[in-house]
DNA sequence: TTAAAAAGTTAGGTAAACCTAATTTTATAT
DNA sequence: ATATAAAATTAGGTTTACCTAACTTTTTAA
């Protein structure tokens, strides 16, 4: 299975929610990508059948080893871009925020590296 | 109407095409985008109602103020973001053309000059 | 401990954008 | 001038990812 621009967005929203919270609900991955409960139940079966995640009905879901290690690398990209669009460009916070959502699923590791070592600078 | 990826993707093809040729032709329009000639008739369909081009069915394609605009924007964020990328950051001319295609549709024009200022320095 | 509220799921539908196969129109070469 | 090839269009279908409405399960509070 390949990882759509939507497989990443589910990924990041459970792995950012997980960091403060034992396990991501339904509602709270809704909130997080402005979309209806319906819309995170299907996207849940479609992960949880790729071994991204384990999804309990009524319940919570956790990540799997494939599924963090995406939401993970989604959510570094996140930040990089954001730091290079706020930082380094001098965008606001909101448009950098807005747009590091849509370029994080654009750029390849490698780039994600390069962005990195250039903010170290 | 709300300019999607996909239409920005079709103004910029015919803005580059239309460059070189006097007209944009649906086959040229089709291997620029990596797509079927139905998908560019259909598209063509939608641009035309939406006053971005003039398209001559079984003719050729010119576009319209409105879509003139848009398609330049597309590809200076194009070549503006390729240029961050291979030149700032050291990505590869293969990947950075590549990457380049996806992200000119998540930057706001604001964020555009502020890569050209950036890159003026 | 049970009624109401909250959370989650199921069923069914919509829109965007692509595709293949078949048809029509235009251009080309004998 | 006409047969063939090339270009474009139409018709119909697929996939992805969302939505609303209705229903089920779980939690909460009187």
């Amino acid at each position: 299975m390949k990882e759509t621009k939507s497989i990443e967005d589910y990924l990041e929203a459970i792995y950012v929610i997980s960091q403060n919270n034992n396990v991501a609900r339904v509602k709270d991955i809704a909130k997080f990508l402005s979309v209806k409960p319906p819309s995170v139940t299907g996207a849940l079966r479609k992960l949880a059948k790729g071994e991204y995640i384990e999804h309990i009905p009524y319940g919570g879901v956790k990540l799997k080893p494939k599924g963090e290690r995406i939401g993970k690398e989604t959510w570094e990209k996140h930040k990089l871009i954001f730091s290079l669009l706020n930082n380094i460009l001098g965008v606001t916070k909101e448009e950098a925020y807005r747009e590091a959502c849509l370029i994080e699923h654009c750029i390849s590791n490698e780039t994600k590296e390069k962005i990195k070592e250039f903010l170290g600078k």
